[in-house]
RNA sequence: CGGGGCAUGGCGCAGUCUGGUAGCGCAUCUGCUUUGGGAGCAGAGGGUCGGGGGUUCGAAUCCCUCUGCCCCGACCA
């Protein structure tokens, strides 16, 4: 590609409305530019990216035997009244009315379509199992869209749906999407993580999801340094202490505190510390009383734990002062599991604790020396609270550890949620109908390309992995207007570089190098070649590689072979 | 949906408090010079100051209202 003629207009200035680099970055390389909230287009060198990313999932969901097709992006109200989501859904799901006053949804995801199309087509066991996958705009009406194509209504997903005729076959398909996830981003050569998520609204059961590791994560992941367990924080198991509960050596005391609503002041005003706390939150029950839940003072009540519980309103919603009032006569602040009128439930680490400080359920007091058992019945223990960094892996094995990552993919056991309420059945051996076992796997492959710039960019600019940058190399030619020679030896690079397969961005453009180089650093492409007359002199090209600066002299006529050996180091490097 | 902020040329901003008819940098166009890390000089084009209403002799500036966007929170895959 000449750069003289190619459509990118690169920024100087960071547009103020872009918060992550991912978005500055994509935006000043001229990759992509907003339409409205949320509402991107893919201009040609953003393109490229989106459409390598595209092919290494196409190539790898090929490889693992699933089917692609496409559906539509409109998809008419009766199915997902049939599935039951039409009223559960919410307002993300954009619904649209035609001229015949007929309701329609701009699809979010393709569950009841490709269920509709597994009844129709699917009629025989001997046709299962199967995987439909579609690369398609999908439309969540997102309450905030933000950071560019991270979070955006409208984005590029890869969504792929699995059919079986048994749990045992569903398993195996779900596995077999496992592989091709991570090949699908070892290839892209991303610092990746499947963790164990809870199943949200698509519902089933087993769950992974995908992330990219960044600091800008907006997911909280735990994962043990131990073994490969990985988990979403709010599914990673806190187990209880090693240590057992000590014996109660303090006598139960009653303090005046004033003040003192919070953990914090508390630890300030008595000297003592997070974990010698325990801290009772009242939550909304299912019969409009209180629930108690006591967790240490130094952890955080995880609140998916939380609303799993009998008796807990789901979602999870703090209770109200009045319902506070009701259960403990006291207020928020000074709240404590001693003498409560409602049902407790106790993380097992607070459980373990002993000589404790908590509310004494009156306006400015607390209790010390509290001990379970003796000063209070024991109550309810469960698994309520965040694991935090330096817990044992739940697997057993190691310490946990916490990262951020991007969630970029997410992999499901349906089973039949979707396949009985559409009534998606399969003649059996038998010859009797069974209902089908379903699995869905989604990539967000505009998410994929936002979130890869997440984890590779420096103070210069977006540093591409190989596989997905817009180009391969960049061809900077110093003086081109002015020299014959470096004319001459451009245009001929330019011309074998092609031919040699690697897709040049040849920067024939009448500017300073300065700017060239800027401009490359910028956008990232992997490789870079300068042709100048000072390397001239001596017979040689300058190369120098984006993610490190190394740098080489290459004679003219090795270059080809050259730039194939990095091309190979990288991969290596990054493998 | 609650709280906060912003809206002035393609991008980044000043001007608003204290009303007098719009400016700076980058980008764009022309010419000359320049060409190894975002050049210099000279010139040019481009803005109904988010929309509507009001106050005023006069509104980017003051008042009312609507809209859009950003941030935090709640919410959500």
């Amino acid at each position: 590609m000449r750069l003289s003629t190619y459509p990118v207009n690169t920024l100087r200035d960071v547009p103020a409305d872009a918060e992550v680099v991912s978005h500055q970055l994509m935006l000043r390389a001229g990759m992509i530019r907003r339409l409205a909230a949320g509402m991107y287009t893919w201009l040609p060198i953003g393109l490229r990216v989106l459409r390598k990313v595209e092919q290494i999932v196409r190539d790898e969901m090929n490889r693992a035997g699933a089917f692609e097709l496409l559906m539509p992006t409109m998809q008419p109200a009766e199915l997902w009244v049939e599935s039951g989501r039409w009223d559960h859904f919410g307002p993300e799901l954009l619904r649209i009315t035609d001229r015949h006053e007929r309701t329609f949804c701009y699809g979010p995801t393709h569950e009841e379509v490709i269920t509709d199309i597994a009844r129709r087509e699917l009629k025989s066991y001997r046709q299962l199992p199967v995987n439909f996958y579609q690369i398609q705009t999908k439309f969540r009406d997102e309450i905030r869209p933000r950071f560019g194509v991270m979070r955006a209504r409208e984005f590029t997903m890869k969504d792929a749906y699995s059919f079986h005729l048994d749990a045992a076959s569903l398993e195996q398909g779900y596995q077999a999407m496992y592989q091709a996830y991570s090949r699908i981003f070892e290839r892209m050569q991303l610092e990746f993580r499947a963790v164990r998520a809870d199943t949200g609204a698509i519902g089933g059961s087993a769950s992974q999801e995908f992330h990219v590791l960044a600091e800008s994560g907006e997911d909280a992941i735990a994962f043990s340094d131990g073994d490969d367990y990985a988990a979403n924080l709010e599914m990673a198991e806190a187990l209880a202490p090693a240590q057992p509960r000590g014996p109660a050596t303090a006598t139960l005391q009653k303090v005046a505190t004033p003040d003192t609503k919070t953990i914090e002041a508390l630890t300030k005003f008595l000297g003592v510390t997070a974990d010698r706390c325990l801290k009772t939150l009242l939550v909304d029950g299912t019969d409009g009383a209180a629930v108690a839940m006591v967790v240490r003072g130094d952890h955080e009540l995880n609140a998916v734990k939380a609303q799993k519980l009998p008796g807990v309103a789901s979602p999870l919603r703090m209770a109200s002062a009045d319902q506070i009032a009701a259960a403990t006569g006291a207020e928020a602040g000074y709240l404590g599991p001693i003498g409560l009128k409602c049902k407790v439930y106790v993380d097992r680490a607070a459980a373990a604790a002993a000589d404790f400080v908590c509310g004494a359920n009156e306006r400015e007091a607390h209790y010390t020396g509290a001990n379970w058992g003796r000063d209070l019945p024991e109550g309810e223990v469960v698994d309520l609270r965040n694991v935090v960094a330096g817990d044992p892996s739940p697997s057993g094995q190691g310490t946990l550890r916490m990262a951020r990552g991007i969630e970029v993919g997410h992999i499901f056991q349906l089973g039949q949620k979707y396949s009985e309420s559409m009534n998606a059945t399969v003649l059996d051996e038998q010859g009797k109908a069974a209902v089908m076992h379903m699995g869905c796997y989604g990539i967000g492959v505009s998410r994929v390309v936002a979130a890869a710039i997440e984890q590779n960019h420096d103070e210069r600019g977006i540093v591409w992995p190989e596989p997905i940058a817009p180009f391969d190399v960049t061809l900077i030619p110093i003086n081109l207007q002015k020299s014959e020679r470096v004319r001459e030896v451009a245009e001929r690079l330019y011309a074998d570089l092609q031919a040699a397969g690697f897709e040049v961005l040849f920067d024939d453009r009448d500017a300073r190098p300065g700017v060239k180089f800027a401009d490359d650093e910028l956008v990232g492409v992997p490789h870079r070649i300068v042709v100048g007359d000072k390397g001239l002199d001596r017979g040689v090209l300058e190369y120098k590689r984006r993610r490190d600066g190394h740098g080489a002299e290459v004679p003219v006529a090795e270059i080809v072979q050259f730039l194939r050996s990095m091309r190979g180091q990288s991969a290596q490097a990054n493998a």
